[in-house]
DNA sequence: GATAGAATTAAGCAGTGAGG
DNA sequence: CCTCACTGCTTAATTCTATC
């Protein structure tokens, strides 16, 4: 009864509840396929199953009860967020690599750069106690490194890249990419925000990382071929994402943003698949870069 | 590496209370 | 007023940690 056994436990009863509403006989089927098939004991009492509950609501912050008119467990609809999808595919690759952590030769991941990962547990626990944060920086365009003392305040994903939000010396808000810290140590010496942010409102209309505050939020309007338009409805570019048009030919979507660079960087990178229909400064970026592309121009 | 003691984890049981 | 989910408490077992 490891510690790993319970988290395996408690991510099948969230994956058997997103899959739909059950009762104690389905869990405990499941927890015998599994306990088979992952060799590890599973299998549990009523009185645990509803400990495993209570860590669950607090852990995943997914909160499943029990409804009488059905008879069955389910996922209480507004409790459950899709920033949990994170940790059960973290605990789901858990699994796969095993206890001793050796990756299987019919895995392939792509093979990449570290990117910074393993400063997310120490920025978090920061984060939490409020301690500021000493980081060796390497610049992108500077061959040179600098050191900055920071009030790390939330972590941020975007594009499989982790990104710290922080306050600097100054207290002005400024982001660093977790891939390009090359030295991190949490220091001794706390802090008290000087202003709380919502971040959940601060990037709603970003499309990306970087916010500029004095730009507008817009209507920005595309429209991709159909078969491109299957991989976006898929994967929306951003949360406000709305589909306007979808008749088996092109998909046309509604995001409200920003406009920045990220954005256009993204929708270049759809090539020829995609087409800019508003705003028209949006649209005039766009050929301004396709043209320059045309004719060999590097900026 | 072994061992003792501490800490964690789960089971069982009894009692409560909500829903029908 | 009956059933069954849920909770608190105790006990047993297992895992972790510190120490030698």
């Amino acid at each position: 009864m490891s510690k790993l056994e319970s988290l395996i436990r408690q991510t099948e009863i969230i994956k058997l509840a997103k899959r739909k509403p059950f009762d104690w006989e389905t869990l405990d089927d499941l927890l015998t396929r599994k306990e088979e098939e992952l060799d590890r004991k599973l299998r549990i009492s009523k009185r645990t199953f509803h400990r495993d509950l209570v860590d669950i609501a607090s852990l995943f912050g997914i909160q499943i009860s029990f409804d009488f008119k059905t008879a069955l467990y389910a996922i209480d609809p507004e409790s459950s967020s899709e920033q949990h999808e994170k940790l059960l595919e973290a605990f789901d690759m858990l699994q796969v690599f095993g206890p001793r952590g050796k990756t299987p030769p019919y895995l392939l991941f792509e093979e990449r750069k570290a990117i910074g990962t393993e400063y997310l547990s120490p920025i978090i626990h920061a984060i939490k106690v409020q301690k500021k944060i000493q980081i060796q920086y390497e610049k992108y365009w500077l061959w040179e490194s600098e050191q900055r003392i920071l009030k790390p305040l939330a972590l941020k994903e975007f594009k499989q890249r982790w990104y710290v939000l922080t306050l600097d010396e100054k207290d002005k808000f400024k982001v660093f990419g977790l891939d390009r810290i090359k030295e991190l140590q949490v220091l001794n010496e706390t802090f008290t925000p000087s202003k709380t942010i919502d971040f959940r409102a601060y990037f709603r209309d970003v499309f990306g990382i970087i916010n500029s505050e004095e730009s507008p939020v817009e209507e920005v309007i595309l429209t991709f071929t159909e078969f491109k338009g299957r991989y976006i409805k898929s994967l929306p570019l951003h949360p406000s994402q709305e589909i306007l048009l979808d008749d088996g030919q092109v998909l046309t979507i509604r995001l409200r943003v920003k406009i920045a660079y990220e954005l256009i960087a993204e929708i270049l990178s759809h090539g020829d698949e995609v087409r800019v229909d508003a705003p028209e400064r949006l649209k005039e970026l766009v050929r301004e870069k396709a043209e320059n592309i045309l004719h060999s121009i590097i900026k």
